[in-house]
RNA sequence: GGGUUCUUAGCUCAGUUGGCUAGAGUGUCUGCUUGACGUGCAGAAGGUCAUAGGUUCGAAUCCUAUAGGACCCA
């Protein structure tokens, strides 16, 4: 036995200092860094990286627990479990910041060069970008720091400059004048996947718009008035009878005086608006579509910040382009021209890092082909080559997978891998490869970098530096992420996996729930409900807030969560640590023997071994089809009720009564015991069970329960008779408790108790005594009931308890007929079922088996129930 | 508009291929200075399984419709 004081063990578990040191210590020991090793089979976890902007917050707890339990539950199955952690840079996202940053000393990226700024950036990252591991430290996650990897290392640039010269060469990336998704806060395009819709209350405002040589007017309908400077045509529906006569007639456009043409196309809705839609040809997708099948000119009327250019008239030029709008309308209300505005509500698309509303712009960008890509990565998802759990995510991966556009890869910023594609000064010959064209200076290189996720979607294959890495490692056994990033990332890396792999990047997926607060609202900071993962941990221990987000967060289903629900988690871990303590305390006293271990067994011991043979099935099973919230409460189940609630309760009498010889293998058998069920929490509460598994012994230093083996299941320790048994005992011990309870007996006075049973064991009357205060137990197969007694029946067992004096008939009465009623409820019920000639004749026969022998026992009990009330004097 | 998903105790949720008297946690009520733990122990109350049909010997579970919520796409 450890030589420990328990002055060292605190009565509540403190978890403060606990913590730290022991992820000092895994560090130290360098427990978590695996290497290539033939003889074990790999189990790979990439981190999803964070941005280098990002800090922890309480998704993250989720998700990291998660794949830290799959980690630390696998590496003690005996894998080579690799957890390879790792940070993105996060090009529009990290810019966006540096550019805010560098505001504030007055300086604009126009001022400095390109080098200059990706100085300010790097700086940045040194700063900021460490931040969130050392959070992720606080959390326990085991990975393998040796392998901390970012997407602008070295290596990963190459990588991802290598893919975009192979796609390029391949014909699979080409540039193109388009319309995209314009970010005017970063003027650079985005892809449709970082759009996001915002519901705004608006107006809808009807122009009218005279037709050339006519009278008439065609009333148009807009919701965005200043993109009327540059319409170049106004279309209507073909079967539209109210337009067709005007169909082909020219409208001469207001304030501009352009004269654009009044053409049919039956995109329009004729009952959106008036039926007349004005078509902006370079801003709007829709009408950009129109333009192409009907030849209208384009007019770029914006620059890259969305202000007006010079394609508008002078009094226009130059403005943001909300100002525009207030303009245009009054003009058109001084020319007489605003038929009516209506409030109307619709949604703009904005950027998701800028958070300002997106202007659909024509320019010149990179773009990827991605049907022939999506093919095979379609297919090893409908395949269940890659698993989603849950599945349900399938059909919405196949939706996106079979309706995807060309993906606009290119960025019009700084931070990010630099397209490498150089135009000649003079030829402008394209030249696109990894390493820059010889005669250099008669080249220049495109300024654009890629998209973020067109370097991260190589992140499950290029964390590998060599390629016997990446042979052993990749494919990677799990990725888990929340589901919001199933376009970005998810089905990018598996079209990249088999793209430059041949192979999948991962065989399982799972997909997080969204942490929502106790409203349901998303967290956000905005709303200020967004908990600091920190102050949890501080506040209520890191254990407890990871077993509490396992605990509460379902597979598949969103979870609310607040600050209070932490103690939950808090109270199991105190709960852990007083079991601790208790075994701890008595081998003060009693001298521990190994070689007792399966000594004077009794039906106890026997059952609760039993129980966690089958816990450990049960938890293997729920973690290998990944119902890690079904695993944690089967854990929380034996723990708190099978191994503290009964299993010590029962181990008391032997530990205080039994002989030297007993006590000590009652007591080194029940550490053995928790020792294995330590094992089995561990990859979900690393640091307590650390604590308590190296106060139990002398350890070795760089000993770990981390890195020891998880209990193995033993079907032949299931014994069915001796959870019988114990099942018997907790029948009669809580019947015995409901009556002291309900009738009010104080705890602290003694009581006789009659059983009348054929088959109780010695064994059985010992616990059964001890667990509810029996001064006499009397056991009778032939027993009259006594006088004046409370009564209850359980299954092969009346019991009678005598309370001369303490007992109102009026109230023993009332209980007895309550629990007749309840009974009679169930027996109708089962009764009606068997009388159903139907059921007999279709039903199972192990089905109906068991109705008649509830049937059976519930007549039995009725009887006995209607006796003893009967009797009742 | 299309798709996915959900609705079970006051609250948050389990309930696997249809088959024990529908279960936990929390909250409520009652009792407890029980030689690990009041962050605890013992006991109790609390459910028309959203609604309406259907399939079936049998439905919380499968099917259809309706109502309400959440998310994704357009």
């Amino acid at each position: 036995m450890h030589p420990k004081n328990l002055e060292d063990i605190p009565k509540a578990y403190s978890p403060k200092d606990i913590e730290d040191k022991w992820y000092k210590y895994w560090e130290e020991h360098n427990l978590y860094h695996s290497e290539l090793d033939e003889n074990k089979k790999a189990y790979t976890i990439v981190i999803p990286p964070p941005n280098i902007t990002g800090i922890l917050h309480i998704g993250h707890i989720l998700n990291n627990t998660l794949q830290d339990i799959y980690i630390r539950y696998k590496r003690m199955m005996g894998f080579n479990a690799c957890w390879v952690p790792g940070i993105d840079h996060a090009s529009i996202a990290t810019e966006a910041k540096v550019v805010a940053l560098l505001k504030e000393q007055h300086i604009t990226k126009d001022q400095i060069s390109r080098e200059e700024f990706l100085k300010h950036c790097y700086n940045w990252k040194e700063k900021y970008g460490g931040i969130i591991f050392q959070q992720l430290r606080k959390l326990g996650v085991s990975c393998d720091w040796q392998r901390e990897r970012f997407t602008m290392d070295e290596h990963y640039y190459k990588k991802v400059i290598e893919a975009f010269v192979k796609l390029y060469k391949e014909g699979l990336i080409y540039r193109g004048y388009r319309m995209v998704n314009w970010d005017p806060a970063s003027k650079s395009a985005i892809s449709d996947e970082e759009v996001f819709y915002k519901e705004i209350q608006g107006k809808l405002w009807y122009f009218k718009y005279p037709v050339k040589e006519t009278n008439e007017f065609v009333i148009v309908a807009t919701t965005r008035p200043e993109t009327m400077l540059g319409d170049t045509g106004v279309a209507v529906n073909p079967e539209d009878e109210r337009y067709k006569h005007l169909i082909g007639k020219t409208i001469v456009l207001p304030i501009v005086g352009r004269e654009i043409p009044l053409f049919a196309d039956s995109y329009v809705d004729k009952e959106f608006g008036t039926g007349a839609v004005k078509v902006t040809p370079a801003h709007d997708v829709n009408d950009y579509d129109m333009a192409q099948r009907n030849n209208l000119e384009m007019i770029n009327i914006f620059n890259e910040d969305a202000t007006t250019n010079g394609n508008v008239p002078p009094e226009f030029q130059e403005l943001d382009r909300y100002i525009v709008r207030e303009k245009v309308v009054s003009r058109m209300q001084e020319l007489g021209l605003v038929e009516k505005i209506e409030n109307y509500t619709n949604k703009v698309g904005y950027s998701q890092r800028g958070n300002v509303p997106i202007e659909p712009y024509l320019s010149e960008q990179w773009f990827m082909k991605m049907e022939d890509l999506c093919k095979p990565a379609l297919k090893v998802v409908q395949e269940g080559k890659v698993k989603f759990h849950p599945e349900h995510w399938v059909k919405t991966y196949e939706h996106w997978m079979t309706n995807i556009r060309d993906w606009c890869i290119s960025r019009q910023l700084w931070w990010g891998h630099r397209i490498p594609v150089w135009y000649h000064n003079n030829t402008k010959e394209i030249y696109c490869d990894v390493i820059p064209p010889a005669d250099i200076e008669n080249w220049h290189q495109d300024d654009d970098v890629l998209d973020t996720w067109a370097s991260s979607w190589l992140w499950a294959q290029d964390v590998f530096t060599n390629q016997h890495d990446q042979k052993y490692y990749y494919p990677t056994d799990l990725l888990v992420t929340a589901p919001d990033i199933i376009f970005f990332w998810v089905a990018r890396m598996i079209i990249a996996g088999e793209y430059f792999m041949g192979d999948i990047p991962f065989k399982d997926v799972y997909f997080t729930s969204l942490v929502r607060d106790a409203q349901g609202r998303k967290m956000s900071k905005s709303l200020g409900n967004s908990p600091d993962p920190l102050d949890l941990m501080a506040e209520y221990g890191t254990d407890a807030l990871r077993f509490t987000m396992t605990y509460i967060a379902p597979l598949g289903q969103d979870v609310l969560f607040s600050n209070e629900m932490v103690e939950l988690g808090r109270n199991f871990a105190n709960k852990m640590w007083n079991a601790g303590r208790f075994l701890l305390m008595n081998a003060q006293n009693i001298k521990l023997d190994p070689f007792l271990k399966h000594k004077h067994m009794d039906f106890t011991d026997k059952w609760i071994i039993s129980r966690f043979n089958q816990t450990i099935k049960e938890v293997n099973d729920a973690l290998d089809k990944f119902e890690v919230n079904y695993a944690s409460k089967l854990i929380y189940s034996y723990v708190w009720n099978d191994f503290c609630d009964w299993f010590v309760e029962l181990s008391k009498t032997r530990l205080y009564n039994g002989t030297d010889e007993v006590k000590s293998a009652v007591l080194s058998r029940a550490i053995s015991l928790f020792e294995d069920m330590l094992k089995l929490v561990h990859p979900f509460m690393p640091f307590i069970t650390e604590e308590i598994w190296q106060l139990l012994d002398e350890r070795k230093t760089g000993e770990s329960i981390s890195t020891i083996s998880y209990p193995k299941y033993d079907s032949t320790l299931v014994d069915i008779q001796a959870e019988r048994e114990i099942e018997f005992v907790q029948n009669v011990v809580t019947a015995i408790r409901n009556i002291r309870g309900e009738i009010n007996i104080a705890p602290s006075k003694q009581i006789n108790v009659f059983l009348k049973s054929a088959a109780v064991t010695f064994a059985q009357e010992r616990y059964i005594k001890s667990l509810v205060r029996i001064d006499q137990l009397t056991v009778d197969e032939n027993l009259d009931k006594p006088k004046a007694c409370a009564s209850a029946v359980v299954k092969g067992c009346d019991i009678f308890i005598p309370l001369e004096g303490l007992i109102d008939i009026n109230v023993e009465r009332a209980r007895i007929e309550k629990e007749m009623a309840r009974v009679l409820n169930s027996f109708n019920g089962v009764r009606k079922k068997l009388e159903n000639e139907n059921f007999v004749a279709k039903a199972p026969v192990d089905v109906i088996e068991r109705e008649k022998m509830k049937m059976h026992d519930m007549e039995k009990a009725l009887d006995k129930l209607q006796s003893i009330l009967d009797n009742l004097e």
